[in-house]
DNA sequence: AAGCCGGGGGG
DNA sequence: CCCCCAGGCTT
């Protein structure tokens, strides 16, 4: 047996029952893709079965609000990836008579499609001989030939691509690539890799070398960046102030508490200072810290503060804010941290005044 | 080419 | 603390 009839045998033995592995819809296969970019299945799982549920054909995801599908997605990260699903689905069904695009070269013209989520679609649902090239291809293929380029360079992207694209099974290439993957995801793991058990132990370098855990190889390091916030809950009668984030930052069309931000930390009196410098409140007003919480993202780590404001007047914010009572709040996406808060303040309400 | 975009799980 | 996950878009 060769390589790649090592690989399906394993494959066909030991993969994962998962839903989009039951279907050659494009659209499903599709949604499953978008939802599972720089994600763990076991994290998108529940909003695939969402978001099937919920649209089952593109046209009822066409059809959707954005504010219903931000909804859907909050908590999953990456929202732009709801944004643009949502767009495609409406290009699809608009100029495309709601047909899916058959070939990688029409796919990867989509909004929120790239040379991955393309070759993906491509091969699974129409068994197109294109190979995927994800952060498993690229670690099993970097070990399996010993490659010491670093998988985020153009050159080395073009190297990988090329060998994935040499690897690939062409008479089985739907089945091939979710092979590989799933090698990747249960065999050929980042850290300490079951190489005892892997079907392409014999013909793999880096076993044979003994040094699994120096590929793939990685150039550019992540910084992470501190920020201190000090959100405001302004409660007047009942109604709380959010605005709609705007684009060119996080949590891009996600709805949010105004908020003050600092690079380094403060306490609550020069926070109660700026907001009243910006006539946010009145000097007889007082700041109740409900809630405080370190998140962390993956470039940067938050600290966040919540304090409430109850008002007696609508004051001017500056941030396009609108009041909406909790139900009407509740309907709309908003960030994992500021969902922490809402649920906190709606398990133990203040009673005021 | 580099920076940015979330959140979570595992070592 | 670190890593990275069925990546893609913008500058």
């Amino acid at each position: 047996m060769n390589n790649q009839q090592s690989l399906l045998q394993w494959y066909l033995l030991n993969k994962r029952d998962l839903p989009w592995r039951n279907t050659q819809n494009p659209y499903l296969i599709w949604l499953s893709e978008i939802i599972l970019q720089q994600t763990r299945v076991a994290q998108g799982l529940p909003y695939f079965l969402k978001f099937a549920q919920k649209y089952p054909q593109i046209e009822s995801l066409a059809r959707a609000p954005e504010d219903e599908v931000l909804k859907l997605w909050q908590g999953l990260g990456y929202y732009s990836r709801g944004r643009n699903m949502l767009k495609t689905a409406q290009f699809i069904v608009e100029h495309l008579q709601g047909q899916f695009p058959n070939s990688y070269a029409e796919l990867i013209k989509l909004k929120g499609i790239g040379p991955y989520t393309a070759a993906a679609i491509a091969s699974f649902a129409f068994n197109e001989a294109v190979a995927v090239l994800d952060g498993n291809v690229f670690r099993v293929l970097s070990r399996f030939f010993a490659i010491s380029d670093s998988i985020d360079s153009v050159s080395g992207k073009k190297l990988f691509s090329a060998l994935a694209n040499d690897f690939l099974n062409k008479s089985n290439p739907a089945l091939h690539n979710q092979a590989i993957m799933e090698l990747g995801a249960l065999i050929c793991t980042p850290q300490n890799p079951s190489c005892a058990i892997c079907p392409l132990q014999t013909n793999c370098l880096a076993f044979v070398q003994g040094n699994p855990n120096q590929f793939p190889v990685k150039s550019k390091k992540v910084q992470t960046k501190k920020r201190y916030i000090a959100y405001f809950h302004f409660n007047y009668n009942g109604k709380i102030a959010v605005f709609k984030r705007p684009p060119g930052g996080i949590w891009h069309a996600l709805y949010d508490l105004p908020y003050l931000e600092s690079d380094e930390p403060l306490q609550k009196k020069d926070w109660f200072s700026q907001a009243l410098n910006k006539n946010w409140l009145e000097p007889k007003q007082t700041l109740d810290l409900i809630f405080e919480k370190k998140h962390i993202l993956t470039h940067q780590h938050i600290y966040a503060q919540f304090y409430r404001v109850n008002l007696t007047q609508i004051p001017h914010l500056q941030f396009n804010e609108t009041w909406l009572n909790p139900s009407e709040l509740s309907k709309l996406g908003v960030s994992r941290l500021l969902d922490l808060y809402l649920q906190k303040n709606q398990a133990e309400p203040i009673h005021l005044l």
